[in-house]
RNA sequence: UGGGGCGUCGUCAAGCGGUUAAGACCCGGGUUUUUGGAGCCCGUAUUCGAAGGUUCGAAUCCUUCCGCCCCAG
């Protein structure tokens, strides 16, 4: 058995579960930043302390008894995350790294990496809370954690069945406050550390690499209201920093790389029926037309209900939303659940 | 240059002799969060274009100056 041990409570505690269900662990920890050390960075997966995070993954595993390795995944990460993160943002989309890192590194490049570099194992587990259950044929079915404040199904829709089927996730029964306490009990040090780290502890601008461009903010008609440094700042639905002032608050609406320019609108006009997603992916067959799901167009949110349609001529699935919905953005993830269960999801364009 | 109007926080804007000088937007901070955002909470003019004057007391009345806008030439 193979165990993702970040540093974290949730990892650990993962580890801790296992173990003591009687497995033989093997606690890994996936490297994806090798430049130096930026303290002012604290609480981002990239540019962390990584000798102090390192450090931190290898007492724990120390403390749990379990042989460590840390898997060198800088090379993936760069190329197959911040990469991504990069020409996404430059293209105009908003996008996801936390979905792309689970599907291609997390799930992807370190359990390969570990297995290419000698370590073998049956199954592969981390500390999300998620829950895989099998179906009447025994294949995997990903379900949403049993604690909703923490659900993080929304983050891994887009595993494939094949890394399903290897992956074991102990915390998914379980509620944050189970996790902490298990973990104070246990001794485990990082009990009451705070929860989650985001892609990068600084402004994700600075992770574009793109010198500033002065553009134009303008509304739905085309009147230039301000100035803005370049469109990649703005994600739809943002509100602040938009430096424009009016008689009520504005909200990006859209954003249009090729003229450079950033779209805005009241709150009237921040407001989406429904959308496409392409990219698909699927844990059960896709649903037909008219089928009426719940959904999640965001990590944090609560469920809602949404309607199936057709595909379009250019292969894009329609979804209606029951109440219309604010702050998409092209780029971000739609999932698609029925109840517990996760259906599949995709990635959302207009 | 004549006639009229206006100058209150970065922006819009209440106030009309006694208010701690509303509010909105922007901005800043916090909360929240394993993505971007949103939401929520808190904060933000000792001062009212400037200088004098009247008054117990003025952003509110008077005078002058400065600036801007409209109409007329």
């Amino acid at each position: 058995m193979l165990v993702g041990l970040s540093g974290g409570v949730d990892s650990a505690v993962a580890a801790l579960v296992l173990r003591e269900c009687g497995y033989e662990v093997t606690a890994v920890r996936m490297r994806i930043y090798d430049g130096p050390d930026d303290p002012s960075l604290a609480y981002g997966c990239y540019g962390r302390g990584a000798a102090e995070e390192r450090a931190s993954a290898e007492a724990l595993a120390r403390h749990l008894g379990l042989p460590f390795r840390e898997v060198d995944c800088v090379e993936a990460w760069r190329e197959l995350v911040l990469e991504y993160f990069r020409s996404e943002y430059l293209a105009g989309r908003t996008p996801n790294p936390c979905v792309r890192c689970n599907q291609m590194i997390k799930f992807g490049a370190l359990p390969r990496l570990a297995e290419a570099g000698g370590l073998a194992f049956d199954f592969f587990a981390t500390g999300h809370y998620v829950r895989r259950t099998l179906d009447a044929e025994g294949r995997p079915e990903l379900r949403r954690g049993l604690d909703p404040r923490k659900d993080q199904s929304y983050f891994l829709y887009r595993l494939s069945r094949e890394q399903l089927a290897r992956t074991l996730f102990p915390l998914g029964g379980m509620t944050k406050a189970e996790v902490r306490g298990l973990a104070a009990a246990r001794g485990l040090a990082v009990h009451n550390q705070p929860d989650s780290q985001d892609l990068y502890g600084g402004r994700y601008v600075d992770l574009l690499g793109a010198p500033d461009r002065e553009g134009a903010v303008v509304d739905t008609r085309g009147r230039v209201l301000g100035r803005h440094r370049g469109f990649w700042h703005f994600t739809p639905g943002q509100r602040k920093g938009l430096g424009v002032c009016g008689p009520a608050p504005l909200y990006v609406l859209r954003v249009d790389a090729a003229r450079n320019e950033v779209v805005v609108g009241p709150a009237s006009e921040n407001a989406f029926e429904g959308c496409f997603i392409d990219a698909t992916n699927y844990f059960l067959p896709e649903p037909a037309p008219g089928t009426r799901l719940i959904a999640r167009m965001r990590s944090s949110q609560p469920l809602q209900e949404v309607v199936v349609g057709e595909r379009d001529e250019w292969g894009r699935l329609r979804i209606d939303f029951v109440r219309p919905m604010s702050g998409l953005a092209p780029g971000q993830s739609l999932v698609l659940y029925q109840d517990d269960l996760v259906i599949g999801g995709g990635i959302i364009q207009w």
